[in-house]
DNA sequence: TTAAAAATTGACACAAAATACCAATAAATA
DNA sequence: TATTTATTGGTATTTTGTGTCAATTTTTAA
C-alpha cells in the first residue's frame, strides 16, 4: 500500500488539491469523474502514503507585513560533520527561514529568509545568521519583484515505471 | 474593509490555516476561541482582503516522482525592458518553473526548477533555459538535500503601526 | 477463453460541518 | 452619555463527510 503506483485519476486529484486544497470531496469527485465515496478513500490514501504532506493556506507576503524576501547563499565550513548538523538544526528552528537546502554549487545552503525590513534583515543577519556555528561566507540575494510564486508542482506523466 | 488591519485573532487564525488549511471552521473557532460563525466571517473576510490568496496541498516531490530540484541562477541581458518582459512571461508559463524572482547580486533571476531527473534537468536547461530570450549566462545549484522545506511564514506581530 | 479472486466502485444512511439569518452584546463616535 | 456601528453568539437549514454493503470492474491464473 505504500508503494506510490499513481494512475491518472490519482494525479489529477493531486493537481486538484494542489491547485485548491478547500475544494469539497463531491466537488473533487465530480471534476475526476468519481462519486464521492471512492474519491474520498483515494484522497485519504494519498494522505496516509504521505505524498499529500499536508494543506496550507498560501497568504499574501505584504498583507501580513512581510515585505522583504531574501535569497541567502552560505558557505560552511565543514571539517566536521558535526558542524555541518549544527547548523542544520539551527537553521531548521529560526522563523524568517520559511526554506533550506544543503545545495551544490558556490554557496553550501540556500536559504529563503523572510522579514518585515531590511533593518529587520540587517538585524537578524548580523545578530543570528552570521553567529551561526561555522559560517564562512554570506551572500544575500534581494528579492525585488516577484515573477512566479507558490507554482504547483508538474505533475504530468512522472510515474515510474 | 480592504485595508489589512490585522488583530490577534486573525493572526491566528491565519497562522492555524497556514499550518492546516483543512481544519474545520469548528475546530478553528474553538482554538480561537470564537463561535463558529464569527470565525468563518473573519476567514471569509481574510479570503476577500487577499491575504489569503489559496488554500494548496502539498505534495511529497519524491512520493509524485520528481527527484530533482535546481536553483537556477539567471543573467539576461537587459539593455531592452522588452526583453526582460519577454524572458518573465516565458518563464510563468514552465510548470518545471515552480518559483522565479527578479533578484540583486550576481543573477537576475532565481528560479526553482523541480524535474525528475538528472537526464530531464539536462533537456530542460539545454532545451528551454537556455533558448529564452536575452539570456547570457546560468548557474545551476542541486539541492541535494532539503533542509527545511514549505516553511510557514513568521506572523507574530509584523502589524503596521 | 473462461473462471475465480481481488480490488474498486456507487448508493444509501447517519453524523458532522458549512452557511444564512437573527437578536444581543460590545465597541466606537459624537 | 446617547447613538451609531461593528462584531458576536445562537438557531435552523442545507450541504458535506464518512462508514457500510452489494454490485461492478479488473486482475490473475487455469
Amino acid at each position: 500500500m505504500p508503494i506510490g503506483q499513481l494512475d491518472a485519476i490519482d494525479r489529477r486529484i493531486l493537481a486538484l488539491l494542489q491547485g485548491d486544497a478547500r475544494l469539497t470531496n463531491v466537488e473533487l469527485a465530480e471534476k475526476v469523474n468519481l462519486s464521492p465515496s471512492p474519491c474520498l478513500r483515494r484522497v485519504r490514501r494519498l494522505e496516509a502514503s504521505g505524498i499529500i504532506r499536508g494543506y496550507h493556506a498560501e497568504l499574501d507576503r505584504r498583507g501580513v507585513g512581510l515585505e522583504l524576501t531574501v535569497f541567502v547563499g552560505i558557505k560552511v565550513e565543514r571539517h566536521h560533520e558535526e558542524q555541518a548538523n549544527a547548523f542544520r538544526e539551527a537553521v531548521v528552528n529560526l522563523p524568517e527561514v520559511v526554506t533550506a537546502h544543503l545545495v551544490s554549487g558556490e554557496s553550501d545552503f540556500l536559504l529563503q529568509v523572510v522579514v518585515p525590513s531590511l533593518a529587520a534583515y540587517e538585524a537578524f543577519l548580523t545578530g543570528t545568521l552570521l553567529r551561526l556555528p561555522g559560517v564562512s561566507d554570506i551572500r544575500s540575494h534581494f528579492a525585488i519583484q516577484p515573477v512566479k510564486e507558490y507554482g504547483t508542482l508538474p505533475l504530468a506523466n512522472n510515474n515510474k515505471t
